[in-house]
DNA sequence: CGAGTTACGGTAAGTCGTAAATTAACCCTT
DNA sequence: AAGGGTTAATTTACGACTTACCGTAACTCG
């Protein structure tokens, strides 16, 4: 089936990894601290700093006190050591931001991409003039690692038999005919990578957000559409084509009003932001054209104690835990992630409520062993995650060979 | 979070899984086969051979024709070189093999458990003496490695601070309380392991059946009751808790029938054996109690057309297509297993019609990246799956320390 | 029967990780 | 202010593994 990876080589490497890895997610980090972590030998974790110095990714940044005894130094990731684009290709345009190593953000921008139908030229023009931008105003670093798109959609990754991976974008939302990502965005110095926005987000609050140290949890992006990325066993799960994870189509119940994607009973096409403001509408009302404004305008109708807004509230509850305790016994997670606007949107106001209509619809067992909460990242997460992609590319493979300069 | 394993130590043992892995899913092969499907080099593989060899797992069977040449010498899994037993605790009684190395089955004992409520005792003394009986018809080999469960319900398995590890049944099909494992079947001399039945049977379908090869897929059991196992990037989803694959009562519709899970809308209502049998009931048929034959009545009627009968199936088949459709869009599957008799009878007859309503409701690429087919081991796959349980914990850990026997 | 061919096993070299010993850096006490 | 105590990090020594290379075994073909 599969290589083994277990040769002496590799071994470096992936120590290298874990070390880069943790250095990451952890900040700041002694060397003993590493290697309790890591189960590594002091020596292994000097070993693996040394190199990851020489390569400029990490550095000595001080000293903690000691009562007597050498003091320990601590390590930390060089910032300027690189540096990463992630994109977040929304409904209303694009956000690039500009990650440097720490993964702080150095610089931010907004595209608007007013059309609604906006074809792939058209974002590609603006992807490249908002990366351009977002470069500039971060200082034009040179060593830019990658690029990372956040997409909505389905984002298959290929890997054909001439090992030339392929993307390929298929954007229904937009949409868009069957887009290869590199059509899109291609410079021959700086890779590209894509996934499924709402895999992105899952991939950010993994690292750092509500899913941190969480090993089985699902991230559900609730916006004006519905995605997921799952988390099983630390790892985001891909599928046979890289588009697990499309939770939004999943059927809630037989029938039901039609979906954009020709389907019937959709769980997007009842409790996604579109969907609600929808059948609040279709109750009578009359809230604003812009869902998420029209999102709030619910809820505040709910507190006021309006009967229609507290029908369409109660509903959207129902069905989203019915949709959310599929996900429960099927992947009995530790953690449920709400996120998006309209996720972030009721969970401030409702998350007791849906949590109690999951459990309500999950068996017993798995119901008791989950929490639901609000995701931590908020809204750059998709755009973040993104990024988060090339920042595995580059923990995965050194990329400087690093000689032995004495001698 | 994860420690790392890269440690010169677990090399050897790692190589070591590898090549006994290899070599029991692909029975009879060749160093040189072994080294190209790893990754090894070839002295790596004599010495792991050699160390296999050492415990008694393997050995030399032949020579194959060379034209010119020193002859390919054949690599076999020593058959006796070790034993497992695996029990299908199913509806009617429990099923116990007596697999050898090779993983062929030496021995077979059923045992009626008649009540439709047995409890945790009748079915240990029941287990015992069915394993008893067994391991008699195999001749009493004294290096059995292990005993596997299949279950139906959630099998939790909880690794508690002190390493003692627990598992819990919660086998509510049976109306069982939380039941201990050690309380049903504990030897000292035998390790126990248990699961879920379709997550053993996905296991066994994995290894040797119609999942083979196969990196993303899932396996649906359908019995009286539904379960389900998935693979995903070539592992099982275990879940926080290893309960993930509860699919049976994943729900299909918000309201429907009465579950005997005490909700609404379970898939397993409508599709189980059991939902089946009671539908084409309501609709005023007069089927066997016997569910499994009362199936074979429902497609024998259709085939003859009868009206009443093809609208029951056809129901059957468009619930049960939502409820695959659901899986093909979370997962991306690249495969789908029908099992159990009932998905056994189901797909001898009507396999296209449910290939077909399933990518209807699914979004149209993981529609196109799926093939649906019927289980390949058959009736016996519970209990074998079982037993690999224990199979790859022997894979894992290396049981004999291995000595130089010079100097 | 010998030459050619192929597979396997052994040997030497290089690499990696661990454990132990050593050095480095600092505090505290006298 | 000097020395002992203490802890962190590095160096050294060693063992284990993989790899590359070479020799040998075993068989076929001419």
């Amino acid at each position: 089936m599969a290589t083994t990876d277990s040769t002496t080589r590799n071994l470096r490497r992936r120590n290298r990894s874990a070390v880069l890895r943790e250095l990451l997610r952890n900040g700041e980090t002694t060397r003993g601290q590493l290697a309790g972590a890591l189960s590594l030998s002091p020596a292994t974790v000097t070993n693996v700093i040394a190199d990851l110095m020489a390569e400029g990714l990490a550095h000595e940044t001080g000293s903690l006190p000691s009562d007597g005894g050498r003091p320990t130094t601590t390590l930390s990731i060089r910032p300027e050591g690189a540096f990463f684009i992630g994109a977040d290709v929304g409904e209303q345009g694009v956000t690039v931001e500009v990650l440097d190593l720490a993964l702080m953000q150095r610089s931010k921008v907004f595209r608007d991409v007013s059309s609604r139908s906006v074809g792939p030229t058209e974002l590609s023009e603006a992807l490249y003039a908002a990366i351009d931008e977002a470069v500039l105003a971060a200082g034009s670093p040179a060593n830019i690692y990658g690029v990372g798109l956040g997409m909505p959609g389905i984002v298959e990754s290929s890997t054909e038999l001439d090992e030339a991976r392929t993307i390929t974008i298929y954007a229904q939302s937009l949409n868009w005919p069957p887009t290869r990502l590199d059509a899109i965005y291609g410079r021959a110095d700086i890779p590209i990578f894509a996934d499924n926005g709402a895999k992105t987000l899952a991939t950010a609050e993994a690292w750092f957000g509500a899913a941190k140290d969480v090993t089985d949890g699902v991230v559900a992006l609730l916006g004006r559409g519905i995605g997921l990325g799952i988390i099983s066993d630390g790892r985001l799960l891909q599928g046979t084509a890289s588009s697990a994870g499309e939770w939004g189509h999943t059927k809630v119940t037989l029938g039901g009003p039609l979906c954009n994607c020709g389907s019937r009973g959709c769980l997007e096409a009842y409790v996604g932001g579109g969907g609600i403001a929808r059948r609040w509408r279709e109750a009578g009302a009359d809230p604003s054209a812009n869902e998420e404004l029209a999102l709030t305008e619910l809820l505040a109708a709910v507190s006021r104690g309006d009967a229609v807004a507290t029908r369409v509230l109660d509903e959207s509850v129902e069905i989203l835990g019915l949709g959310l305790s599929n996900l429960v016994n099927l992947m009995n997670p530790e953690r449920i992630v709400l996120g998006g606007w309209a996720g972030l949107q009721l969970a401030s106001t409702h998350l007791a409520e849906i949590a109690d209509a999951t459990r309500g619809f999950s068996l017993k067992r798995p119901a008791a062993q989950f929490d639901l909460v609000p995701s931590k990242i908020g809204r750059d997460g998709i755009a973040l995650g993104a990024a988060l992609l090339a920042v595995e590319k580059l923990v995965e493979t050194p990329l400087v060979k690093i000689l032995a300069a004495s001698e």
